[in-house]
DNA sequence: CGATATTTTGACCCGGCTCAACCCAAGTGG
DNA sequence: CCACTTGGGTTGAGCCGGGTCAAAATATCG
């Protein structure tokens, strides 16, 4: 786990707020430069490799904060070691849980993570004198919301090919978006998530996921050049399949650009 | 569906937001005096009918409010007809979705259900001015998505029995707290679902829910008196199949699956 | 009471899980 | 340079939990 490389190469690449990459679009968006300037002194930059633990379940949460760079995957573990993936962060998002002490799941670095993150209490307190804060978190946390109830129907309703269709259409349109690349054929998505990973977002097992990418392969939906990398060949087939109308306007809950309204 | 008498009997049971029987536990509860007015002015009052719909998927939501009386699911339909219940709500819970102006998923009254409820422009305005509600929102909405993610665990990685179990479980304790008597055996839950109610809810098919039912029946971790009564007979029995820790280690019994050969 | 809705039960089937082997690329050490 | 390990990924055989379809039993209500 020596991999320390792709960390070194985004540590330090900014350190005043108002250089930050995600200034726009995180939990600060709202916030004026004065304010900013609060926020600036009490943060902190955090750097996690893949696999590991930002925050553990059960655990005292005495840290929050926003995704910098990379993917972290919340989930909930039963006693029995069954696992699920509770929600995927992405720059910009929020970690933590305010307003609470103890962490309701366990945030994991699937990616190299970098954090920008508050001592809890401290965040809280700043949050009391600022409405555009708590604001901004607000509207965040209703989006978290509707992306977790989305997710329960593909949980609860969608078979499993369906399920992996539905997971790669969101992770192409967040990769065309973000990109500036038309939401068409040809979108090569670069998988953050290994296969287990990606059977604990579904809710399915590893061999599953395997065996419907397959499926999706031999119907020249996808193409595999690697394992980790997916070329969508036929968008409207991958529509078809995930159960959704592809007339309709896309947008999938989860990686909504978060500042808009 | 003549069924008045139930809401009848509610029907200008209080009028003013002092005397609300949710008044401390709603979204108003951190209000003072001067901001309950306000609310007050604002407030209207509607009554529902089981299977009235409060709220529709994807049609522009100019109300929002709170369950002052009943139940409501919140579902997302896909195309198909499949359907998922992805909130159960019950008095003093929010309905609505604030900052948003067409609605993610319809809300269904499943019993006679009293909203008290707001034009959801008229209560963005007052939410401007009104951080202690807004805090309360914040709150609200941060708790609600920790149930979600609880409820994927649920659909995700549970079975048939365990995910009955779990929601056995959670209106048992609901019910214990709300008539404040012992979280023990014995307790009787007046089930406001009905079997395809409880199925949306679940994940899963009717004809599975109720044989589920029959396996906990036979087993003795519940009667049925009525079909919409359950009786808890063995509350950590039911605790060990919800697959949750009662926090005590429980012996695992023998345990008889359903009768059939 | 009949009539309709809800719930239960039965028989059968299939999608996804389990268990097990195998593939393949990237280390690692001799 | 090759043998060995290791971790992720793929593939196959078989099974079983829960879905489907059908019918009977039970509630609810006019």
């Amino acid at each position: 786990m020596g991999e320390t490389t792709n960390l070194a190469e985004l540590r330090f690449s900014h350190d005043r707020c108002v250089d930050c990459p995600i200034r726009n679009r995180a939990v600060c968006s709202y916030s004026s430069p004065r304010q900013l300037a609060e926020l600036d002194a009490a943060k902190f930059y955090r750097d996690y490799e893949p696999g590991q633990e930002i925050i553990g379940e059960g655990e005292p949460c005495d840290a929050v904060g926003s995704v910098v760079e990379g993917v972290v995957a919340l989930h909930r573990t039963m006693e029995d070691g069954r696992r699920q993936t509770v929600g995927l962060l992405f720059p910009s998002d929020f970690v933590g849980r305010p307003l609470r002490t103890v962490a309701p799941y366990d945030a994991i670095a699937l990616t190299p993570v970098r954090m920008c993150l508050f001592h809890r209490k401290r965040f809280e307190e700043i949050l009391q004198h600022n409405p555009s804060l708590e604001r901004r978190l607000l509207e965040m946390t209703l989006d978290e919301l509707d992306a977790a109830r989305d997710w329960m129907v593909l949980l609860g309703r969608k078979t499993a090919i369906e399920k992996l269709a539905s997971f790669l259409l969101i992770l192409a349109h967040r990769t065309a978006t973000l990109d500036n690349q038309p939401f068409d054929d040809g979108i090569a998505i670069t998988l953050p998530l290994t296969r287990e990973a990606i059977a604990e977002y579904l809710g399915l097992t590893i061999e599953t996921v395997s065996r419907q990418f397959g499926v999706l392969k031999r119907n020249g939906v996808i193409s595999l050049p690697d394992p980790r990398i997916t070329v969508i060949e036929d968008l409207r087939a991958l529509f078809y399949l995930a159960g959704e109308d592809p007339d309709q306007e896309f947008e999938p809950r989860p990686f909504r650009p978060a500042a808009n309204a």
